[in-house]
DNA sequence: TGAACTGCTGCAATTGGTTGTAATGAAGTT
DNA sequence: AACTTCATTACAACCAATTGCAGCAGTTCA
């Protein structure tokens, strides 16, 4: 039972409530002796402070809120525990949401958030309409790289990860370049895209409009989309996908109809998941630091907690890394 | 900013504090134009409650915890998924607390949960060691078989899972068993070792000790331990896992020392992952119902907070069901 | 006419802490 | 003995809500 209060305390020491609470919180001016014997007492009785009581004063609740779009996805289950472990070492608590990609749900969220009055928000938005969330008044730090004033934010340079990827399609000798994307509103993903249509054109391909498709992030949709492709008169010998689920997806269905991979069909997915690296698998892909963009966000944003001020604006681009599997033509 | 307080609207509207509490709460006695009137002024002032003052005086936080050894891990991260959506559905906020299998963590977490008030807590311990959790004052739902007074739990049951496995390792002709499980002192791997062991023995087959081997719930465990196995001089031609992570980890080494599967050894893994069901996996293994078993956890959850007293509890042993693909041979 | 009842509203206490300011008292100074 | 000085502690306001009780008109009924 916590019901014990500061209170309790006085009583049991025979001094007023404010001495109690100076003690408690380590504050100067106690006398040593009276404080062993409040400490004692807070002991005893088993004393646990109430954090609503406290924040009503003091603004503060230890408390930050993780908002991701699909926690049971393992590229942001990964990045949550990250957050989880360094949160807990700072003595933070985390609140997650996950919106289902829904920016409806967001919104709801992102209100109920403030109502809690959490002291910062990691915030992997849906979409890319930033106008919804610029009047946050909470420190925030943005996993996405939407240019915002006031928002920090930490993200992997996707556009390097799709330059990257095209080189490498192009180098192993693919021709008809495909991309299958998530949702059509992600940044990031819009991002993948056009660091891979423009170094395809750099370098005199084309990525033609058919052949750019977009879905939700699910193994299903790429599974649909390729399909898709394939059906057309002019079908694609590679792709480079939204994210792994996507690629994963694709594998699938190539490797029920037989189309061989990489022979016939390179394949380049996204995030690096554990999946990637199964020795069944063995996926090309362009891996994000996951667990440190999770740590990072929440160094970031402490330390704009604790700084008060949101003068401390930090926008973090991280290196992705391009890892050659097997589901892409070894050109050596 | 939500810095209008409920006295901003008196003042606007005219009225005392109390007047305006009870009409953003909905209770009755208040005069309609009145209440139009303060509706209008909190909505135009842009009122949002302050949940720490209000839960100071009610004790109400809208707020659950989920307690979970690793959300990274695909199992958790599912039921977190139905956990956080269901939980919304009833306008409560979820804490997420991943103890990395550390019952340090763990109780550490816990006191953290206790003093943030939450009005509920969804469960999984990392051991079976119930005595640190039996003082909860807080309504809680256990998931896990835990028989503790005054706890409610939800959890499939184990033990037939370990007996329906049993049976079909036999059925398709196996005869050198192991048991290739999770934390020793996870209550839920053991439930599966006997029913799988008493099952085995009912049926006339040894599981010799030194085939029942523990190990964390990873990949890299189920390869570690699997190399061990073979490298002794009676090696199994079969192994029931503890999750569908170490039968990974166990598909991995026996691809890459060329045993082949299942003709060779049979392979049966827990959960049913979603990448158990690949096309290039194939995994048997033993299904449970991730998502229900998060949203039963809440209602449940949910239940026994608004009817009050602890009265309510509930044993929920849901069925698990194994599903056979290709890592066990045929024998129809 | 006065009592009882109605619907509506305000006062003020309460929740469990934090914190600025004032009071206390002992020691040191003149 | 009176006056500072200093550390220590108590008082009480404050944070933003909720809520029991009382008050206050206006209406109904005996």
């Amino acid at each position: 039972m916590s019901d014990v209060t500061i209170k309790d305390i006085a009583e049991a020491t025979g001094v007023s409530y404010a001495t109690v609470s100076r003690t408690l919180n380590n504050r100067s001016g106690v006398n040593a002796a009276t404080r062993e014997k409040i400490l004692q007492a807070a002991k005893d009785l088993g004393y646990r402070p109430n954090i609503h009581a406290r924040s009503l004063k003091t603004n503060q609740t230890f408390t930050l809120a993780l908002i991701v779009p699909d926690i049971s996805n393992p590229f942001f289950s990964d990045i949550a525990l990250a957050v989880n472990k360094t949160a807990y070492q700072y003595g933070y608590n985390t609140i997650l949401c996950s919106t289902n990609w829904d920016p409806e749900i967001e919104k709801a969220q992102l209100k109920l958030i403030q109502d809690q009055r959490v002291d910062g928000i990691i915030f992997k938005p849906a979409d890319r309409s930033p106008d919804l969330y610029l009047d946050l008044n909470i420190p925030t730090v943005m996993i996405s790289n939407l240019v915002a004033n006031g928002l920090s934010f930490i993200e992997v340079d996707n556009f390097k990860g799709g330059k990257d990827t095209a080189q490498h399609l192009i180098q192993c000798g693919y021709k008809k370049f495909s991309f299958i994307g998530g949702a059509k509103e992600s940044r990031s993903n819009s991002d993948r895209l056009e660091g891979y249509r423009k170094t395809l054109e750099k370098h005199g391909y084309q990525l033609s409009e058919e052949k750019i498709r977009f879905g939700p992030f699910t193994i299903e949709s790429g599974y649909q989309i390729i399909k898709s492709l394939m059906g057309t008169n002019d079908p694609p010998d590679c792709a480079f996908c939204g994210n792994d689920l996507i690629a994963l997806g694709v594998f699938q269905y190539l490797v029920e109809t037989g189309i061989s991979v990489p022979e016939k069909f390179g394949l380049v997915g996204f995030d690096d998941v554990y999946f990637a690296s199964l020795p069944q698998i063995q996926m090309t892909t362009v891996a994000q630091p996951r667990s440190q963009m999770g740590s990072m966000a929440v160094n970031t944003l402490i330390k704009r907690i604790e700084n008060g001020s949101s003068s401390f604006v930090e926008h973090i681009l991280l290196e992705p890394k391009l890892i050659i599997r097997k589901s892409t033509r070894n050109y050596s």
